[in-house]
DNA sequence: AATGAATGAGGTTTCATTCAT
DNA sequence: GATGAATGAAACCTCATTCAT
């Protein structure tokens, strides 16, 4: 019947799940039901169910690693930022649904093995936005920049108007803030 | 010991251990164990575990509902919007354990009675900070001000820096979104 | 329904299935339909499968702890050897099914937590019958001593005869190999 | 690496995990780990994990069987059960670990196939020792000099001392306890 | 001679919940 | 105002086994 895409198949359908209602209210019955096989077979692919997540995590998670390791090399200017923005809205547009099941389930990843992974790399992006320099008020410009992405992502579904706009707009509020950051206070 | 207040104990101590492990993945059995009480002490005082997530939602949340009645009697200005920003940050700063536990469990939130409400909360607190009038690019200011102070509540605590100095600042930013929407483009 | 003695009536019913088909073969959905209980209700007795194992182990090793403490005040003559023999076929005698599934669920009690301890009782009562200063011979001529006793507990009941008149010859020859040990070779 | 040698490697691997942890205990997926293979290699030498066993237990059982046709064929005299014990021994040696598994394992052998048959030889070794004209006591001795045997194979390894001495200690005393038999009361 | 993929049965354990006392 | 005892459902996980390739 199935052929070799069963592990790809769980993966799918598992984020799909979990995105939906969480990583402990889904359970590997419903995962298999859906997929119309056994629970058993879900084992064959996965040691744990935890292993199912961290291997979503792991595979969705490369386009954020390759941005910091692009950002990492390129010199700290204010363009440099502002292309991390433009960069970091398609990873995540890309890596939507995980976005989603990372944002609505902190708690429960906080105390899964990705955690960790997860909330360093978060510390990581605002490093690279932030600037040590900047005063307090500015700092807080460009982590809300970063928010203001993650915010658009899922509460903005819920505001009317056409997508691709609402992507420009999150983007160019964000750019804003950082660019603000850098030249002193607005006006 | 102390007699009378087991009821006030019991939200007491669910909230903290749904806001760092998560509604799921926090058992009447560990609650009850903190408490040294049973877990039937805890069926008489609630009648399901959803019950006391409920319970403590509506105790911490009439903050937020107060702070919209009020929002909704004032005329739509500026001013009311900056003040609204304030009194939001009050009361999140008020209920700040509930709110983090909102943030980081939306999806099993969703599924409880609450969300719904949660939700619809959160909307209306985007309709009156927003103005249909305004471009896409200013209302998404609008929203970002609102999530820049969830953003604040939380993530900003793994950043250095005087907790007092970073709630002005949270809240400087945040006005200054609004501000800006409504002047048009900064300059 | 049930008094106060579930406990009691799992850990003999447990001791009895666990003797019978060993401890991994005996299920808990096993234990909990002989008692007429749900599995859940021994989960309420007993944290897990080993704590009632380990339960058991407890209130029915005691005995021969006591004996260890009372042969370790004793004077080390032939005669405490020969009261010891006999008190420790009567501490047998009495924990009768508890030694059985000892002895023939050796490889299981290894990976439990009570194996280390088991062990080191073993080792202890080979000690207290045996003398550093004797020849090899006689070493091993105590050891079979011990032996004896539970081959006699278990092996025995396959030979025809009084269960009386076994155990006496049990112990005579028992007592006979210490006394030997003692004297050097018999005659 | 070498093949041809699969079903023995089987063998050999899947003994020394059901010796130290039991037969329950270990599962056709750590045999394969261990060997390298997949589980289902195993399924293409052997039937079932049951069959495993028994072909081992074939294997190894062979010399003592050997010794019992041998045992019946004699006079029925002092020299020969002697004779027997030494024989007995060096079986014993020869099948260690299958010896170790069978004694630790009694409770799960007794429900396999090869329960029955263990049991039997067991008691014909016991047959071929005892004497029906001899009192309790001696029979007992009798007994005695087999668990002796048995004993010396596994709990001596927990004594000091050469284990070639140990052996013919062992030997000696065993020796020993059926001459006492058939001599009358020892003095 | 062996593998990859899967299954059905069953294991231990945990959970929210109930109810007589 | 609370406990002790228990339950029914379901969770995660493991196992021996099968079969097409």
């Amino acid at each position: 019947m199935a052929r070799g895409n069963t592990r790809q198949r769980i993966q799918d359908v598992a984020l799909e799940l979990f995105a939906e209602h969480g990583y402990e209210k889904t359970s590997l019955r419903e995962i298999a039901e859906k997929l119309e096989v056994t629970k058993a077979a879900l084992y064959y692919h996965f040691k744990t169910k935890e292993d199912i997540v961290i291997s979503i995590f792991e595979d969705l998670t490369q386009p954020i690693d390759e941005l910091i390791t692009w950002a990492e090399e390129q010199p700290r200017t204010l363009e440099t930022k502002q292309e991390i923005l433009r960069r970091y809205q398609a990873a995540l547009t890309g890596a939507a649904p995980l976005f989603r099941f990372m944002q609505e389930n902190q708690a429960t990843v906080r105390d899964l093995s990705i955690g960790e992974t997860f909330k360093k790399r978060m510390m990581t992006m605002a490093r690279l936005i932030e600037d040590p320099d900047l005063g307090m008020t500015d700092r807080v410009r460009c982590i809300s920049a970063l928010f203001t992405m993650h915010a658009g992502m899922f509460f903005m579904q819920n505001v009317e108007g056409d997508p691709e706009e609402k992507r420009e707009a999150v983007l160019e509020v964000a750019i804003d803030l950082v660019t603000q950051a850098h030249h002193g206070p607005r006006k």
